[in-house]
DNA sequence: CGGGTTATTTATCATACGAAAAATAAAGGT
DNA sequence: ACCTTTATTTTTCGTATGATAAATAACCCG
């Protein structure tokens, strides 16, 4: 109570810092991810001012509704994050399946499954925002399809060109990923304690996913 | 408007219902565990006394607080639906390994996995309570060590008691267990469409997983 | 049928929240 | 130094929310 009223007052006392409005603009976006990552999309904007160390109706001079600023904080988070370049990794046959995917898969980690990143992903799914599903879209195609085309190459079976992908296949490939994500869920949204070297983890998940893998492939798809 | 007025009158206008104490208890719980699953844990009590066509005092008639009510919501939904005769299931060498765990996921999928199941798990962990973290003791004891120990022995080396499970053991575990919790992820949170029939998901996804997994126990554990 | 018990509703409170309007002060040009 | 611009704060509004107190009516027992 005393330590809310001192920042309070600590803001209205006179000392307000005057930003150029791009710089407070990005100030209040980032600060809206990790609060929003924290508290959920419901959480309150007077709390978030509180946080960046500024009154609330600041907020709504950059960003006319609530609503703008999560869609801002979905932009800045979701689109962006992911490189193009990562197809042309798991597609690069110079160099092993096996090698390629946890190569993918360390970057993926590190650069796309944050706190941030997933936590606002869970909150934006379960609030029935079609963020998920268009995500989910861009990552079969950037994604699924090419560990699928890769593993029908590593198994030496019709390439998708000939016999087009199945379902089941898909789900392999969602299969490695849904074990790098839950590692994550488990991580910072459960918030167990993981001892897991992250290394590991991931090729060690590559391993088993990847023998399974070319198995199934060998076993549904007819030869090339 | 007009119905949202209509529905208040109809409440209003002296038709009220006069339950027993355990019938409207339940009825309330009930209602809560769709509400809360549908729309969060910060769901409003004037829209759940709404859809349950009562007024909202009468939930704090029934619960003293919101927090008690979603406590409830925990119990009811958390702890009873897992069945201790699975571990039983799991363990039961008369049968080969991939019919006990296809079996299982049939009944875990149908009995645990729903739409409220999983969503209020979700909400639950990204509000921070404590739920998960004692739901993943439970199943560590009475899934994925299990599979482990029934892992060695397919892949005939040491037993637990002769040589401690791994924490990278305990990951492959979870391994098949984050697939068909990831399907209803997508299912259930993010809402994609799954044409996928369950069972051929679930078969496919043991298969997948039972390769990889004993191949990898072998290599990693010393013959017993 | 009458009277007490209590399940349910009506009315209300205190606070919280998104949002807008008005007031203030920091910066920049001249 | 003064004046204009505008970033920031102060004040305020309307509504929503968890929770409580008082009023009402359905059921039960005699």
């Amino acid at each position: 109570m005393v330590a809310l009223k001192e920042k309070q007052s600590k803001a209205a006392a006179g000392n307000r810092q005057r930003l150029s409005p791009g710089e407070r603009e990005q100030q209040i976006l980032d600060g809206a991810i990790s609060f929003f990552a924290e508290v959920g999309l419901s959480g309150q904007t007077r709390e978030l001012a509180q946080r960046l160390g500024v009154t609330q109706p600041l907020i709504y001079r950059y960003f006319p509704t609530k609503q703008d600023l999560i869609e801002r904080v979905f932009e800045e988070v979701f689109v962006g994050r992911w490189r193009p370049e990562w197809t042309g990794l798991i597609t690069d046959r110079s160099r092993p399946l096996r090698d390629r995917l946890i190569e993918f898969y360390g970057h993926y980690s590190r650069d796309v499954l944050t706190y941030e990143w997933i936590r606002i992903y869970m909150f934006a799914g379960l609030a029935g925002e079609d963020i998920n599903r268009r995500y989910i879209d861009l990552l079969e195609d950037g994604l699924l399809v090419p560990i699928v085309t890769e593993l029908r190459a590593a198994a030496e079976v019709a390439s998708p060109d000939d016999v087009p992908v199945t379902g089941l296949e898909i789900e392999a490939a969602w299969h490695i990923h849904a074990a790098v994500f839950y590692y994550f869920v488990r991580k910072h949204i459960y918030q167990t304690k993981i001892e897991l070297d992250l290394d590991a983890f991931i090729a060690d998940a590559v391993d088993r996913t990847l023998e399974g893998a070319i198995t199934v492939t060998k076993r549904e798809v007819p030869a090339g």
